[in-house]
DNA sequence: CGTACCGTTGAGTGTCATCAAGCTATGTGG
DNA sequence: CCACATAGCTTGATGACACTCAACGGTACG
């Protein structure tokens, strides 16, 4: 079905089928009605921090990331996003940060204001919106627990983690990551300079937890150990 | 009146006097007859991490941190929560983060089961829930920001003018601002330790920015130039 | 007035940022 | 198809800064 989705853990617990949030082919079909298929290039821009937040988007296949450029010209990413994530919610009418393509991406576009009278029409609909943002909060708030954290290696090995948790992989002996963004977006996700994830990079395939297999795939080779380092926090 | 506020920022523009959300008189009464006014000392607990959620918070008046336990036994601030903030979204039916009192707290505590049906029946009372939400995880991508800046003064330096934004003081000459919580409460927010914290708040002091009147009360003395050390990321 | 607890100050060490130089992949045009 | 250019990545040396460990000071509370 070509129609928005998304996928979000409740508040609440539910029947143990059921733990993860996702829209009815009825919501999908109403989301689509006020929504436009989107193809995007790898680094293209799709708005602009300031820009007026006409739009909200869900990922239907792709990476994005979301970024602010600080007035010393670097670039602090705010967040990485995949398929069924959502993106673009605004602050008064503005949009907070830069999203752009980090992969070839497809995205649903919806219109805000469509959008807003839909929610506020369907509050079953606008409930798991309420879920999915949550989410995000907490996604959030576990990511600056990561960021806190000292040591580079370890840095490394959490955010591999959290990209070996999107892809449920097959119960595979050596899972293998994809990492599609570059080694600069890591950087700057993670906090480190590009230099420092390089190293910690060498490091962690020099512990045998990791292998490169190329730079935006990697293997892993030692999951319990890998574990270990990413809950040494 | 006594019942439940909350306050946020909207994603649409909205009529220059209204930039703010808030809740209509009949909302309040609404969600006063799910809420208890609780009253609790300083450092008292209000939920640990894992336990099951039955309820979500609001702040009347007040302020209460949330964190989460580390394997090494350290303690990652979340967040702290002020008046018209809201707390207590929990994952699968559980709390993820512990929150502790960190001043005498007035709190609203509402029965989530009845929060829920709340809002799937009234769906503008649930779109400020959601531009609350929004706001929040809006504020912890800020704080993340914030969190990556390697130099500790311009850590608390930030930390000051974001304590400093949430009260909207009188535009005095020297404003001064309150920090209910310790230091080691500010350097488990900071991701710094608490010896730097006092080292930062010591320089930040010597440099004639501001001035710490007791332990917890800051007065700003050169505004312009903490704010430049506050963009200077 | 005494006792904890929280906060400040000091000395030394380790880690990451910075600066700088090479290396590798990707894609383009001859 | 290959030379070449460019961007992205890796490696190395150095220095700054925050963490650690340790001792001292101040404040709140009984």
């Amino acid at each position: 079905m070509l129609a928005p989705s998304l996928r979000a853990i409740p508040f609440l617990k539910t029947a143990a089928d059921a733990n993860l949030i996702t829209l009815t082919p009825h919501e999908r079909q109403q989301l689509m009605q006020i929504s436009t298929r989107v193809r995007l290039p790898a680094r293209k821009v799709i708005y602009r921090e300031g820009a007026d937040s006409e739009w909200v988007f869900a990922i239907d296949e792709g990476a994005v990331k979301t970024y602010r450029e600080l007035p010393s010209g670097k670039r602090a990413l705010s967040a990485f996003l995949f398929t069924n994530d959502l993106f673009g919610l605004a602050e008064q009418g503005r949009y907070v940060n830069t999203a752009q393509a980090v992969a070839p991406v497809t995205l649903y576009r919806l219109s805000l204001s469509q959008l807003t009278v839909l929610l506020k029409h369907d509050a079953e609909l606008q409930f798991k919106f309420l879920a999915k943002v949550t989410h995000e909060l907490r996604e959030s708030q576990r990511r600056t627990i990561l960021v806190n954290r000292r040591d580079a290696a370890g840095r490394l090995a959490m955010f591999i983690a959290l990209m070996a948790a999107r892809t449920c992989h097959s119960a595979r002996r050596h899972p293998e990551v994809s990492l599609p963004m570059s080694r600069s977006d890591i950087a700057g996700f993670l906090g480190l300079t590009l230099e420092s994830v390089s190293r910690a990079a060498t490091e962690l395939q020099r512990r045998g937890l990791v292998k490169f297999e190329t730079r935006h795939l990697v293997r892993i080779l030692d999951a319990p150990r890998l574990a270990k380092l990413v809950a040494a926090v």
